[in-house]
DNA sequence: GTCTTGCATGGGT
DNA sequence: AACCCATGCAAGA
């Protein structure tokens, strides 16, 4: 939204265009809708529905008032609360009768975008707040996926006892749990369980600032087949079967999600229980604990949440919909396991994480547990035994006897198996997923969807067997492992093949792919983000860009300099391969290909000739590219190849391809910041990466060169320059002091004629007497060696590479600010020490730190024609 | 001897 | 350091 320069209104029945822009509810993304300011009023009046969703379907009647609320959309979403007996209840009505809660918040936008950490840990920290709700149905409202599934480990399973006080079956727990640890997970434990089917809830207290605490009461059931009300059962035609038909939410959100989620084959990792978030919605306590004991208010549940990602539930709306049949039940997927050996193997043990059992599966407080009844996605009813194992005084929860289920489904190690839930049925429903289809899972690895949040095939949902990413390894190169599980996961007994989730996850040589991705090859598809504009933090004096979103992975292009000087952009099509000229800020997504080529309609398909010649493509291309062109060229011949070749497969795969191969030469593509735009022209970008690209001379006017000293001008300059207009008048003062002559200008560490503060760092500072040192050592003494590797004392000048100047500048740079802070902490009145001064001198550039300790003019001192480059905001990465 | 069961162990998170 | 969980393994059937 924020990229189009003309905004309107986000409410899709006005669309008005913003001269002012208010907020609304918070999206998906995180963002909050922007308004116009009539429909920012409606909604500040909770009067949005009734003005443009009166027509919509949804509306239902407070059971309490009759208050008309329009429900399933994301507007009101937290204005009632569902009711476990059906119905629903405003949040008015509701906390009169202590249902406080109204319903959860979407899963946050991390889950459906790439996405960090710390905005789910945000997000689910967050108060509750009636209009808190964010984003659109991603694909139905299962408030029980949103909650956690966090539980205490300790507490033993509990008898229940039942009451009915309003017609449904309730059992209250009988015995009570009181640890601090049971305490701290009350809320969290409830929402998980909430969404168990098992459990009612009765009354739920919820302050204002989240916490809640709960009366409940639960229901054992030794099958998972409780019936319990959807709140979104089919029987209610007023509210949108979200689960599976997410286009027939109202407009207003479907803008939105049908961004994320509507499009996409694959659904987007389901929420997992983040944060603590649960509803009135029927869910149920699994173990019947924690939270409800005494009816007493309960501590903040808001600590850690959290089914590990490897069991959040990645099932895609073709598997929803073969679970779901034809039958026009909702599907709640609720998690899912790669199966282990031993979960594979002949034992019939399938190991539930604990977490989940605790949560989805009905509580069992004896070792024998409950035979359960579960479906399998043909419709055949299985019955496993659900128990559990004392453990550590924990428990390890099993499923016992299911071979047959295993077996029938042709199921072994590595693939996964599914557990969703039936609703309004509340059946369990055993999916599976077969490791050659499964997208990627976290279960034994890390996927790079929730690494990065770009999934290796540019999208998140995507079903890539088994592209996974680890971390970047000591040597500086991002490894992959491309997990080829296609029917290579074999049972082994002892040192299988299967293991715990990253060692265990050993595989077959030929089923593995090491993915040797250099840093600089990763950097070279960092972007920054579309349509951000840096902010500008000054840090010392220095100005830099920052980009507050992590940057996006986009195609690898390439950027030359055509014949007039412009700047351009090649790349690569995904499909076919062929280089097309783009603008250089052109923004591609890692899947680009000719089809998005909006800037040469006439070449906008595959089927179009390049322009580029063989041989104009031989030159254009770093020596490394050039052979992943080649290779590319040998992959489309092969389809093995090519399904593995898409998005950052492609140059991952190419860079497996290169090994051994010749390290890029000095042709190769610059080291590209991530904070840089396409075509940046900074020394960074334009650089080659350390080590590497030619040497350079003293009179080099390479651009790299140029860039470096132009750099270091403006850098010194402006620094001067705002030293000196701070400190004027200081300076000059001190001038008078010291009587200093007019032509003071001392050569940094020619300690005979320096002020103070130059003595002061001549003399105490090693490192800069070791610089000073260095320059004088320098056959180039009074110019800037820019081949320089101020790390590399004994490799000092001509022969150093290119590499080094940027550590050059840092170097001056820090010898610099080092010497202020000498200076101003020894004795000078000045804090910041700038009657120091740094100029430069020379026919071109010189090293050597000049000393002015008085001079205001620093043009007049330093007539050396300082660069006047418009002191654009230095990127933190042209120091 | 084989299978089942229940717990223990220990690597990984 | 605590917890999770894949697997080992001993005891019993």
């Amino acid at each position: 939204m924020s990229s189009s320069s003309v905004k309107i209104c986000f409410n899709s029945n006005c669309k008005e265009v913003l001269e002012r822009q208010r907020k609304g509810w918070r999206r998906r993304t995180g963002e909050f809708a922007d308004l116009c300011d009539r429909c920012a009023t409606a909604y500040e009046e909770g009067k949005f529905c009734e003005t443009f969703h009166l027509n919509a379907s949804g509306w239902r009647c407070c059971e309490s008032c009759g208050k008309q609320i329009h429900c399933g959309c994301i507007v009101s979403f937290h204005t009632f609360v569902l009711l476990d007996a059906g119905g629903i209840e405003c949040i008015n009505c509701a906390r009169k009768s202590f249902i406080l809660t109204p319903n959860p918040a979407w899963p946050p936008p991390s889950l459906f975008l790439p996405e960090l950490p710390d905005r789910i840990k945000d997000l689910s920290a967050k108060n509750w707040s009636p209009i808190a709700g964010s984003g659109p149905v991603p694909w139905r409202q299962a408030p029980c996926l949103f909650s956690t599934s966090s539980q205490s480990e300790l507490q033993p399973r509990m008898p229940f006892e039942v009451d009915i006080p309003s017609g449904i079956d309730r059992i209250i727990a009988s015995e009570r749990v009181s640890t601090s640890s049971l305490e701290k997970k009350k809320i969290e434990d409830l929402s998980v369980k909430l969404m168990n089917g098992s459990l009612k809830l009765d009354t739920l207290e919820v302050h204002e600032n989240g916490n809640s605490g709960i009366k409940r009461e639960e229901q054992p059931n030794s099958c998972i087949t409780v019936p319990q009300q959807s709140c979104f059962s089919k029987n209610d035609p007023s509210t949108p079967n979200i689960g599976l038909t997410i286009t027939s939410t109202p407009s207003n959100d479907s803008n939105d999600q049908s961004k994320v989620s509507g499009t996409n084959a694959k659904r987007p990792t389901p929420p997992p229980p983040l944060g603590k978030q649960f509803s009135g919605h029927n869910g149920v306590d699994s173990s019947g604990e924690t939270h409800i004991r005494n009816g007493r208010p309960r501590g903040d549940a808001r600590g850690r949440s959290q089914l590990l990602p490897r069991y959040w539930p990645k099932i895609t709306d073709q598997e929803l919909q073969q679970i779901s049949g034809d039958s026009n039940s909702v599907i709640t997927p609720l998690f899912e396991k790669m199966l282990s050996a031993s979960d594979a193997g002949r034992i019939g043990r399938l190991v539930l994480p604990k977490k989940c059992a605790e949560a989805y599966f009905p509580p069992i407080s004896q070792p024998e547990g409950l035979p359960l009844k579960v479906q399998d996605s043909k419709g055949k009813e299985w019955i496993f035994q659900f128990r559990f194992w004392p453990n550590n005084n924990s428990r390890m929860y099993v499923l016992e006897g299911v071979t047959p289920c295993i077996q029938s489904m042709q199921l072994q190690a590595g693939d996964i198996v599914t557990f969703s839930r039936l609703e309004p049925e509340g059946k369990l429903v055993m999916g599976f997923r077969k490791a050659s289809t499964a997208p990627p899972s976290d279960q034994g690895n890390e996927t790079i969807n929730t690494y990065n949040g770009v999934s290796t095939h540019g999208d998140a949902n995507s079903a890539d067997p088994a592209s996974t990413w680890s971390k970047v390894d000591k040597s500086g190169y991002i490894a992959k492992e491309v997990v080829r599980a296609k029917s290579s996961f074999r049972i082994k007994r002892k040192n299988g093949i299967l293991g715990s989730k990253s060692k265990r996850l050993k595989i077959e040589n030929e089923d593995m792919i090491e993915l040797k991705l250099t840093w600089e090859q990763a950097q070279g598809l960092l972007r920054p983000p579309p349509y951000h504009v840096p902010s500008v933090v000054v840090i010392e004096g220095f100005e830099f860009e920052e980009y507050e979103d992590a940057p996006i992975v986009g195609r690898p292009t390439i950027f030359p300099t055509d014949p007039l000087g412009e700047n351009i952009q090649w790349a690569q099509c995904e499909d076919c391969f062929k280089w097309r000229k783009v603008p250089a800020d052109a923004l591609l997504s890692s899947r680009w290909t000719c089809s998005e080529n909006l800037w040469d309609p006439e070449r906008s398909l595959c089927s179009v000739p390049q322009e580029l010649t063989e041989e104009q493509l031989e030159d254009l291309l770093p020596t490394s590219n050039r052979a992943a062109s080649k290779k590319m060229k040998t992959a489309k011949q092969d389809p093995d190849s090519v399904e593995a070749l898409e998005g950052l497969d492609t140059l991952a795969n190419l860079a497996i391809q290169e090994e051994g191969e010749a390290l890029p030469s000095s042709s190769q593509a610059t080291t590209r910041h991530p904070r840089h735009r396409p075509g940046c022209t900074c020394i960074v970008c334009i650089q080659p990466p350390s080590g590497k690209g030619p040497k350079h001379k003293q009179t080099c006017t390479c651009n790299v060169c140029l860039t470096v000293k132009r750099r270091f001008r403006t850098l010194m300059l402006r620094r001067e320059k705002k030293q000196s207009e701070k400190e004027a008048e200081t300076a000059r003062q001190k001038q008078q002091q010291l009587q200093l002559p007019d032509d003071d200008i001392q050569i940094f560490g020619d300690t005979g004629n320096s002020s103070p503060n130059q003595k002061m760092v001549a003399t105490e500072d090693p490192e800069d007497d070791t610089s000073r040192r260095k320059s004088s050592l320098s056959p180039f003494k009074g110019q800037i060696d820019l081949n320089i590797q101020p790390e590399r004392e004994e490799e000092l000048s001509p022969g150093s590479d290119s590499g080094s100047m940027m550590r050059l500048i840092q170097d001056a740079t820090e010898r610099y600010l080092r010497q202020q802070r000498l200076s101003s902490s020894g004795g000078s009145r000045n804090s910041t020490g700038n009657e120091t001064r740094l100029g430069v001198r020379g026919g071109n550039f010189s090293n050597i730190i000049i000393v002015d300790s008085g001079q205001e003019d620093v043009e007049a001192d330093h007539p050396v024609a300082l660069s006047t480059n418009p002191p654009a905001p230095t990127s933190i990465a042209d120091r």
